[in-house]
DNA sequence: ACACTAAGTATCAATACTGGACTTAGTCAA
DNA sequence: TTGACTAAGTCCAGTATTGATACTTAGTGT
């Protein structure tokens, strides 16, 4: 399978991956939401090479995830805002966050503590169920084929009408 | 920077990425929440070669997210199921799903409807505040270094130890 | 004229992935 | 009792993709 078959499969993690599921693309989105903006920033605090960094923002700002904004003119020069549809990705970092806060903490605690700003506390994430409202636990799912789903064969020892996830 | 390298940043989505972040490997999760457990269906539904499939089995393996258990003696036969480590990751994947589902839905809908057995409902997953029980938005949040941030620069025109994510 | 900066490109070496052959330990059918 | 088949892999060669280094561009400052 490749890369831009994916883009195609009727699901949308692939769909999602797609366009940022790529190791770089996903710690360019960090720097993002860091508040990075500047091309050269990217580059040293990733420690990688300009042509990772330069395929990645055109990538990210390709898929309307980026801006890419002048901040001044004479010479010109770029920023890299993130979009509504870029912001919208920030709880995919959160549930990162939490996993490896939860399994990789480090010895003296975690490296990073998230504020919320409205409510004035230090938070975690939680990821809860839109009807009931009570967390999510993946064993309390069952993932049907939607109005979208089209026809198409996978293959799990069971058909995918009711798959219980996990 | 390489793959090892993130493993040891004080960062938990670096960290986290080291485990999980790469498209095989992702991909290979998703087929697990799916249900899948055996080689072959990994191998089947995702069309890639075998040489991939065990080598992300593998690293899943060794990270304590997968656990290869033995369904069968005579001849010995493998099954990959996920751990609770594993398990927890679930709420990357709801993000990233509701992500997809809103920005890539589809003409006729989405591909997949999610359905929580404990209210009977079909569900989105939403990240909320662990503290005031809000939806998170990128804009309201600020990261500041934790106990376990250690001393390392980063550069974003601004110092890390007050900066408004997004 | 020369050094310097931000934001890239071009070239080529390194790496990751594919596809096929092969392995192992068993079953089933003729 | 040979032959075909299965699941779960490994190994190897060739190809495709990725990424690092050096170069480019368009401007400023001295």
């Amino acid at each position: 399978m490749r890369w831009e078959e994916l883009e195609k499969q009727p699901c949308s993690i692939a769909r999602s991956l797609a366009v940022f599921g790529d190791r770089w693309t996903l710690l360019v989105l960090r720097e993002s939401f860091m508040g990075v903006k500047k091309f050269a920033d990217f580059q040293a605090n990733l420690g990688i090479s300009k042509t990772i960094v330069a395929d990645r923002l055109r990538h990210l700002t390709d898929h309307g995830i980026l801006e890419k904004v002048a901040y001044q003119k004479n010479p010109v020069r770029y920023k890299y805002k993130l979009t509504r549809k870029g912001l919208d990705i920030y709880p995919v970092f959160l549930s990162i966050t939490r996993w490896g806060d939860t399994y990789y903490p480090g010895k003296k605690g975690v490296p990073l503590v998230y504020h919320h700003k409205n409510c004035d506390h230090d938070f975690n994430a939680v990821s809860i169920c839109s009807e009931c409202g009570e967390p999510v636990d993946a064993r309390d799912v069952i993932a049907r084929p939607g109005p979208g789903a089209g026809s198409y064969a996978r293959s799990a020892n069971e058909t995918l009408s009711e798959k219980k996830v996990g």
